[in-house]
DNA sequence: TGTTTACGAAACGGGACCGTTGCGTATCGG
DNA sequence: CCGATACGCAACGGTCCCGTTTCGTAAACA
């Protein structure tokens, strides 16, 4: 037993290639993008797309479901800069990024997944939630509770019906709006409709 | 060749029997309802849970897809009556019959299937919008336009931005609102929220 | 150079379903 | 009773994927 150098005990032997891991998220990310659920993602799909043998991604995840917790847990979550000058603005700039994550065939088909498998893959979705989910919420929260705070917002109705209209709207479009990519005024309008009532 | 007795032709042999069509749609409908998405329906499971044999049920749906659109078009769609007194009480029918709905936990996986998996079977969605989705929004389109009418609503922002609140807002509280029951009264909030906007 | 570990490729036995076929039985009309 | 058709059941060969193992090769260190 020979002593270690410096404090990160280096293993001796080939190292893993960096490379091959990259590959292996990136494929995995890739058939999620393509409309692939949990269920049906497969190791050697994922394999094959990588470029790369089975035993490489075996000896790096014990299962399917740890891939794609560190998988989707690379999804960066750039929340947009918010100028704190009026809540009608921070409210669209927030809204504006959640249409432009829509436009990403990636973001889409992994907001699919947080929908509705969250039954069945409770863990997955306990991080996927935590790290991608629940900061969006908090920011939206957040501004909200400022908006009611300045007087901008109505108190009565409580944090999460404002969050619900809001994102409840986007939500909506990209769903079942119609075809194509939502308009680059959409998250104006929707805010605009939400603060100032359907009603006249 | 016999003369036939009615306008239809009696075909000979035994008839196929009802109970076990009824039992074949009841088992899909059940397995959906557990949360199964489309590519994880396996005949075999349908059949084991129907209590029927694979041959019962290929010999009258040639595809799993032919199966699940009959299965869905048994959904019966008996959408709330509405008094057509005030628009905001027509929408408060409306939104808490979507509440209702999201209650059961059948038309609850319905609705994970309908926003998952449009993309990879076109035709089956095509049908269960048609069947399921579009009385549901075109009469909360009436109600809308109604309103656009007698000016109860304001008719600068559109009909799909106003159904965008309404049932995304509804929407969002299924799916990510607190966990149990949607509250009684949550119809009447959002629609209360949404009327008269969240600014003060 | 030799040791150690990782690599991609291929093959393994096993399981789940596929869609089909054959079997013996049940249920209809004639 | 007879012919026709449907029934549940079991079995078929085929495909896909599982998770593991073996192989020859590649890349690090001593």
């Amino acid at each position: 037993m020979t002593i270690q150098e410096s404090g990160t005990a280096r293993p001796a032997g080939r190292p893993r290639s960096e490379k091959a891991e990259k590959a292996i998220i990136e494929a995995t990310l890739d058939l999620i993008g393509d409309g692939m659920g949990v269920s049906e993602l497969s190791i050697e799909a994922i394999a094959s797309k990588a470029g790369v043998g089975k035993t490489t991604i075996y000896r790096r995840w014990s299962s399917k479901e740890d891939l794609i917790v560190d998988a989707l847990s690379t999804l960066k979550a750039p929340l947009p800069p918010l100028t704190g000058v009026s809540v009608r603005d921070d409210l669209i700039s927030l809204l504006d990024a959640m249409r432009k994550e829509a436009g990403n065939r990636r973001n889409r088909c992994v907001m699919n997944i947080a929908m509705n498998e969250a039954d069945r893959y409770p863990r997955l979705m306990e991080r996927f939630m935590k790290r991608a989910v629940e900061p969006r919420k908090e920011a939206l929260r957040s501004v909200i509770e400022r908006g009611i705070a300045t007087g901008e917002l109505r108190a009565d109705l409580g944090v999460d019906m404002c969050v619900a209209v809001l994102s409840g709207a986007m939500l909506w479009h990209t769903k079942w709006g119609p075809a194509g990519d939502l308009p680059s005024d959409l998250a104006e309008r929707v805010v605009d409709a939400a603060l100032e009532g359907l009603a006249p």
